[in-house]
DNA sequence: CGCTAATCTAGAACAAGTTTCAGACTTGAT
DNA sequence: ATCAAGTCTGAAACTTGTTCTAGATTAGCG
């Protein structure tokens, strides 16, 4: 499967100016939104109003509430991971810096805990017809980890431990999101899982 | 904390026989929905009438779509522990047990992949208004993963990694449910996340 | 039995996600 | 410049979760 032809669609037609700048719009208002009250505070009609597009508009470019969501996710991702480029973790061992870096992420993410319980929920809520754009989240968290563990080409085991600290990452995010975790806690799971990786390989430890 | 009272509400009146009826008539017609279309299917006008109950009756048991899914579950839940006390998990060490147990209820959720898709869902889309509710089914699979393990009185650190467990038990199965992830994945991932168990005490491997 | 409070019912009403549609506006090609 | 195809708008309609109300029923009690 090629590298970059699996994440966009079919044949995505390039956007005008003037689309890209509604999009651009939407995202913003739909992060604007979510930034105060969360998943319910995203209403579709008033994102459309919001980025002074009609409603059918939106629902254009993103099908669902949840798509939008997924977007604004992977938008505010690719932020992070950038910012994460210019400070990379300074662990000794891989366990070490994946679990700084998820730690770092999770620090961001309190500082704007509505938007990450909208992100959130909509990536977990997502049914079938979000899978590919649920999927590229997940692509992109996993190079980041990938990044942090300073790994280039990962064995399949690697790979189930990175999905697994996913999973956790995933979880723990919600279960603090639900009051249902302490932030210890989170912190503490994170670093439970981070183990796993110096048990699969204890070389990366230094490289 | 009290071991039986934090289950309960406040003072939960103790129900009537023809309330008792009522309750289970709702979680049958619920259960039966979900195991067609799932999470979708449940729709409450239809889960009202298929268990003869006015709607507002309806929500007067279960506040909300997604506190219904979550009672349901819990239910099912009471099922699944019953039936793997009678045949525990035969593996040798704790961390087999566990994977074995999961695996098996796994295979129990593939036979019913709608229900799964239902409760699942509502379970991370639950907000904090069902956090008790959350909380007793996590206690719950909590009790099945220590059961597995020959644990009575676990350590904070092993608590975590049961944790752990549940977070990769709960995210693959989404991610399994949403058609992202195959079956072996999950068996590989539930396998990885099960070596954290030997990691903290090797000790409990035979026990 | 007869009363009172709580519960249940049927149905309307409301809220927010989603769909639809007719008409106005853009875009790209000729 | 002009036409066709595609896109955007505004507004209404539809769906399903949730709330509300008025009246009927039931449960518990003296």
């Amino acid at each position: 499967m090629p590298a970059e032809a699996s994440t966009s669609r079919p044949a995505a037609p390039p956007l005008t100016e003037r689309q890209e700048a509604r999009r651009r719009r939407i995202l913003h208002a739909s992060a604007r939104l979510a930034g105060r009250g969360g998943f319910d505070a995203v209403q579709m009609r008033e994102v459309a109003e919001s980025s002074q597009v009609a409603l059918g508009t939106l629902y254009r470019y993103f099908p669902s509430k949840v798509h939008l969501l997924v977007a604004t996710m992977q938008d505010q991702l690719e932020h992070m991971h950038g910012t994460l480029r210019k400070r990379p973790p300074a662990g000794a061992t891989a366990a070490e810096r994946v679990a700084e870096t998820l730690m770092r992420a999770f620090r961001a993410l309190q500082r704007e805990p509505h938007l990450a319980d909208a992100m959130v929920r909509a990536l977990t809520f997502a049914d079938r017809s979000v899978s590919p754009e649920v999927d590229q989240v997940s692509r992109q968290t996993t190079a980041i980890i990938l990044d942090a563990m300073g790994l280039a080409d990962p064995t399949p085991e690697q790979l189930s431990v990175v999905r697994v600290i996913e999973h956790t990452w995933h979880s723990a995010l919600i279960t603090w999101l639900s009051g249902r975790a302490s932030i210890a806690q989170v912190r503490v799971d994170i670093e439970t899982v981070c183990r796993l990786i110096d048990l699969t390989d204890p070389a990366t430890a230094r490289s």
